[in-house]
DNA sequence: AGCACGCCGACT
DNA sequence: GTCGGCGTGCTC
C-alpha cells in the first residue's frame, strides 16, 4: 500500500540479538549500508544499534534478503542500519545456521541462546565499553567530582589500562554515566574475542647468512646459537637460547646482525602426536557383531539417512562395532561424531580410538580450556579431523562431511541439556544426519524406553547383540535381603554373603567392584533428641559429613560448614552421625579387610579428570583389589580381572520422585553387574536390598531388559508417560516461596484461559503445580507444572504463546519461568 | 533489560 | 507554574 514511495532495493539483515530477554526476542531487521565491507552474509556477527538509546549490541546475522518493495515503504525507511561487521567471513556454516533455527523451533530458547550453543567455543565475544572525551564539549555545568573525573579521563589519553581502572571503580562508574548523559563523554563499544590464535616466535638462519656465512662475524655466544640453529634448522627463540646456553638477548642480536631471522608459527594448544599402534583391519567380529555392522555399513555405503538402535548387552563388544563403522566411514572420505555421556570417559575412549586412527581423532568436551576448544574447532574446520569424540556439546562440532553419528549409552540423562537451549543431543544428531544423509547409531545395554519404543514402531532399526563377547557368561547374581541381616544382628553395611565373597576374592587375588549411590562419610548429622538432621542453609537437603576436611557439605549448592555440636532446632548438644556414604564404606571395608588395597571413586576424589584417569588405570593394572564408588564406576572400560560386583545399596534411587526412577535404577544395576566377569573367569554379583521382591531389582538381577521394557511400558501406558506421550515441564524458581507459588498459580490460570480462548483441540493433561522434589535448591524455591501432550509444532507454538503471555503479564517478575520439552520431571 | 513517554504530587 | 516520582509500553 506504500509501494509508491521511492525505495532502493537495498539488502536487509535478520539479526539475532545477544542478551535479548525472551519477552522481546525476535529477529530484528537492519538495513545493510550499500558500501559495507566485507559483504554481509548469514553466520557473521555484527554490531547493531538497539532501543531508544541506540546502544550497540552484538548480534548474529541469520538471514540476508533483498528489501522487497511491498514490505518496504515507510517501514524500510525507518529501519536502522548495521553499525559494524565483526567477522571477515561467516563463523557459522549453513548447516549450523539450520541447527540454530531447529533449536529455536523446538526448545523454547531465545535466538541467541541457540546461536551460543552452536558457536564454537572461544569465538564468544565480549562487548567492552570504552569512554572517550566528546569532540565538542557541550555547555553544561559539571559538579566538582565530575570535573575531576573528566580531567582524569582526558589525561589517560586513551590508555586502555588506565581507563579500565577508572571504569571498574564503582564510584567513578556512576559519575561516568552522568558525564555521558551530559555529553562530555562518548561511549565507544569494542567487541573483544576472548581467545585468539596462539603463535610462537621462531628463529632460523637467514638466507643471506646461509648463502655467504663468511660475510658475518658472530660473537662467541652468538656462534653457539648459530651451531644450534644449524643442527635444528628452526626452533622457538626460547628453545634456541636454552639449547645454546645463552640468554634470549643473544638471539635478538643475532637477528639484528642479519645472521638469523624470526618468524611466527602457529602453536596449537592441543596435542597432535597420536600414533597408530593397532590396525582396525585386524579386528575380528563375532557373528552378532558382524550382523550389526553389516546392517549399518550398508546404510553408510548407500549414503542414505538411517537410524539404528544398537541394543547390546554389557560385554557384547559394541566398541568393536563402532570401530569398524568408523573405519568404513573414514575410508569413504566422510567424518564421524562419537558422543559419550561423561567427560570422565573421554580419555579412555579417545585413547582407544587414537591407537587405531591416530591424530585424525579429536576430543571435544566442556573440560577443555577455551584455548584448547578454540584450537580443536580450528582443526575441525580446516578438515584435519575426521573423528570427533566428545560429550553433549560436541554434537555441534563444525564437521562438514558427517557420515556417521554414534551416541553411546544413549539413555544417559547427561545428553539432555538442563539450560537453555534445552536440547537433547540425539535430537540434534538426527537433524544433522538428515542434513548430511548420514547414519545415526544409538547404542546401549539398556536402551531408553523412548528409543526402544521408536525401534518397535520402525523409526529406528533395532540391532541386537545379546551374546557376550567370547561367550563370557553373565555374572551369577545373588539378591541379599538386608532385612534378614538386620534381624540376625548384622548392623554393618555388608551382608555376610558379600563379606565372604569379598574375602574369597581377595584370597584368590581377583578384583571386586562395590557400588553405593551415596557420597560422603555419613549421610547426615542428626539430633539425638528431636531427630532433626542438620540442613543446608540454601537447600532443603540434609548436609553430608565429610571426614577428610571434617566439614558438612551440600552436594547440590556446594555449601561447606564446620560440623555443629548443638542441634540448630532444639539446642540439644548431642548429635549423632547417621547412615553411611562412600567414605564410611571405604573405612568399614578397610576394617573388615585390613590387607585389601581399596580405591574409592566418587565426585569427591575425582574432582580432577586426571585423578579419575590415573585411578582407573591403576585399578586396571591391578594396583588395587577393590574399587568402591558411586554411579560413575558403573561405566568405563573393561576390567578383565573383576569377578565380583557388589551393589551395597541403590534402594533410594528407586524412589527419586521421577517417572524415570525405575528406568535409571534398572540401567545402573544392569550396567554395574555387567562390569564383572569380562575375562576368562566367571563373575558373580551380589545385590543387597531391603526390597528383595521389587520387580525392578529382580529383573536387573536377571539382566532381563526385554521384560523390564514390557513391564515399564505398560506402566507408562497406564499412567500416561513417555514414550506414549510427551511431557513439557514448566519450571518456576525464586528465592521467595510465596513468589514461586503465586507465579505457578497465575500461570495455571493463564493456561486454562488460553485453552478456552484458543479453543485448543490438542491432547493435553496438566499436572500440578507441585513443589520440586526438594523444596529448595541453591537458595531458590522451585515448583513444576507438568503438561502431558504431543510434541508437535502446534503444541510448541501454544506453549511459546503461554510463555510470551506470562512475560507480558509480568508474571516473570515474581519468579523465573522456563519450559522444557521432555526434560527432567523430578528433583 | 533499558529507555522514553506520560500522568500525578512536592517544591521554588 | 515545573521537577521528578515510577507505571506502561516498545525495542528492527
Amino acid at each position: 500500500m506504500t509501494g509508491h514511495l521511492p525505495t532502493q532495493n537495498g539488502l536487509l539483515a535478520g539479526v539475532a540479538l545477544d542478551a535479548a530477554a525472551f519477552s522481546y526476542d525476535r529477529l530484528y531487521t537492519y538495513r545493510i549500508p550499500q558500501d559495507t565491507e566485507p559483504a554481509v552474509q548469514p553466520g557473521m556477527r555484527v554490531l547493531v544499534p538497539f532501543g531508544a538509546g541506540n546502544r550497540l549490541r552484538v548480534g548474529m546475522v541469520l538471514t540476508v534478503t533483498a528489501g522487497e518493495p511491498e514490505a518496504s515503504g515507510e517501514r524500510t525507511v525507518s529501519l536502522k542500519p548495521l553499525h559494524d561487521v565483526l567477522d571477515d567471513a561467516p563463523v557459522l556454516t549453513d548447516e549450523l545456521l539450520m541447527l540454530v533455527r531447529h533449536l529455536h523451533d523446538t526448545t523454547f530458547c531465545t535466538w541467541y541462546d541457540a546461536v551460543r550453543a552452536v558457536l564454537p567455543g572461544g569465538l564468544q565475544l565480549r562487548l567492552e565499553e570504552q569512554y572517550e572525551p566528546a569532540e565538542h564539549l557541550p555547555d553544561v555545568t559539571l559538579t566538582d567530582e565530575e570535573r575531576t573525573l573528566f580531567s582524569a579521563i582526558a589525561q589517560t589519553d586513551g590508555n586502555p589500562a588506565a581507563l579500565r581502572k577508572l571504569r571498574d571503580d564503582p564510584v567513578s562508574q556512576k559519575r561516568m554515566r552522568s558525564l555521558v548523559k551530559k555529553g562530555y563523554l562518548t561511549v565507544v563499544p569494542e567487541s573483544k574475542q576472548r581467545i585468539a590464535d596462539s603463535t610462537r616466535r621462531m628463529v632460523r638462519l637467514s638466507p643471506e647468512y646461509l648463502a655467504q656465512p663468511e660475510g658475518f662475524r658472530p660473537t662467541p655466544k652468538q656462534r653457539s646459537a648459530v651451531k644450534v640453529l644449524e643442527e635444528y634448522g628452526s626452533l622457538s627463540v626460547r628453545e634456541c637460547a636454552y639449547e645454546a646456553g645463552v640468554t634470549e638477548l643473544v638471539i635478538t642480536n643475532l637477528v639484528k646482525s642479519g645472521i638469523a631471522e624470526t618468524y611466527s608459527a602457529e602453536q596449537l594448544r592441543v596435542p597432535r602426536d597420536a600414533r597408530v599402534t593397532v590396525s582396525p583391519e585386524d579386528t575380528v567380529l563375532s557373528p552378532q557383531q558382524q550382523a550389526a555392522y553389516d546392517a549399518a555399513a550398508a546404510a553408510i555405503a548407500a549414503e542414505k539417512t538411517a537410524a539404528f538402535l544398537l541394543y547390546g548387552v554389557t560385554g557384547s563388544g559394541k566398541t568393536a562395532v563402532f570401530e569398524q563403522l568408523i573405519h568404513l566411514t573414514v575410508q569413504r572420505g566422510r567424518q564421524v561424531l562419537l558422543l559419550i555421556p561423561e567427560i570422565s570417559l573421554t580419555p579412555q575412549t579417545v585413547q582407544y580410538f587414537q591407537a587405531r586412527f591416530g591424530s585424525q581423532v579429536a576430543m571435544l568436551h566442556s573440560g577443555l580450556s577455551l584455548a584448547q576448544r578454540y584450537d580443536t574447532d580450528k582443526l575441525i574446520r580446516r578438515g584435519e579431523i575426521s573423528i570427533v569424540i566428545g560429550t553433549r556439546s560436541a554434537v555441534f562440532a563444525p564437521l562438514s562431511r558427517i557420515g556417521l553419528i554414534i551416541l553411546d549409552e544413549e539413555g544417559e540423562h547427561s545428553y539432555k541439556s538442563e539450560q537453555a537451549p534445552r536440547y537433547h543431543a540425539a535430537d540434534v544428531a538426527k537433524a544433522r544426519c538428515r542434513y548430511h544423509n548420514a547414519v545415526l547409531m544409538l547404542a546401549s545395554a539398556t536402551p531408553s524406553l523412548e528409543s526402544r519404543y521408536l525401534a518397535e514402531r520402525g523409526v529406528y532399526q533395532l540391532l541386537r547383540m545379546d551374546q557376550r563377547y567370547n561367550q563370557a557368561p553373565l555374572p551369577e547374581v545373588t539378591v541379599v535381603d538386608m532385612n534378614e541381616e538386620r534381624m540376625n544382628g548384622n548392623g554393618s553395611p555388608f551382608s555376610m554373603t558379600l563379606t565372604e565373597a569379598l574375602l574369597e576374592n581377595l584370597r584368590r587375588g581377583e578384583q571386586s567392584i562395590l557400588l553405593l549411590n551415596r557420597r560422603g562419610y555419613h549421610t547426615l548429622l542428626q539430633c539425638t533428641r528431636c531427630y532433626e538432621p542438620v540442613y543446608c542453609p540454601n537447600c532443603s537437603v540434609p548436609l553430608t559429613y565429610h571426614i577428610k576436611n571434617n566439614s558438612l557439605m551440600c552436594h547440590y549448592c556446594g555449601h561447606v560448614q564446620p560440623p555443629v555440636t548443638k542441634c540448630p532446632k532444639c539446642g540439644n548438644d548431642r548429635m549423632r552421625q547417621m547412615g553411611f556414604g562412600t567414605q564410611k564404606l571405604e573405612e568399614e571395608l578397610q576394617g573388615l579387610l585390613p590387607d585389601a588395597r581399596i580405591l574409592r571413586m566418587d565426585a569427591d576424589t575425582t574432582m580432577t579428570r586426571t585423578a579419575y584417569e590415573t585411578g582407573f588405570q591403576a585399578f586396571a593394572k591391578g594396583e588395587y583389589d577393590i574399587l568402591c564408588g558411586t554411579q560413575m564406576i558403573g561405566k568405563g572400560l573393561d576390567f578383565p580381572n573383576v569377578t565380583l560386583v557388589g551393589v551395597v545399596s541403590v534402594d533410594k534411587a528407586l524412589f527419586a520422585g521421577d517417572f524415570r526412577s525405575y528406568e535409571r535404577t534398572f540401567s545402573l544395576v544392569t550396567q554395574v553387574v555387567g562390569r564383572g566377569g569380562r575375562g576368562v573367569r566367571p563373575g558373580r554379583a551380589i545385590l543387597q536390598t531391603y526390597m528383595p521382591d521389587h520387580y525392578v531389582l529382580q529383573l536387573a538381577a536377571q539382566q532381563d531388559y526385554d521384560r523390564f521394557y514390557a513391564e515399564e511400558l505398560s506402566l507408562r501406558r497406564a499412567l500416561l508417560y513417555p514414550p506414549v506421550c510427551d511431557i513439557c515441564v514448566i519450571g518456576f524458581a525464586d528465592a521467595h516461596e510465596q513468589n514461586v507459588q503465586r507465579a505457578a498459580a497465575q500461570f495455571t490460570e493463564l493456561l486454562k484461559d488460553e485453552i478456552r480462548r484458543k479453543n485448543l483441540r490438542l491432547p493435553l493433561r496438566v499436572l500440578g503445580p507441585v513443589p520440586a522434589g526438594y523444596g529448595r535448591l541453591c537458595g531458590k524455591f522451585r515448583m513444576r507444572l507438568l503438561m502431558k501432550c504431543k510434541n508437535t509444532a502446534e503444541m510448541r507454538a501454544f506453549i511459546r504463546g503461554l510463555l510470551e503471555r506470562a512475560h507480558s503479564e509480568r508474571l516473570t517478575q515474581l519468579a523465573s519461568v522456563y519450559a522444557d520439552m521432555n526434560g527432567d520431571c523430578g528433583v
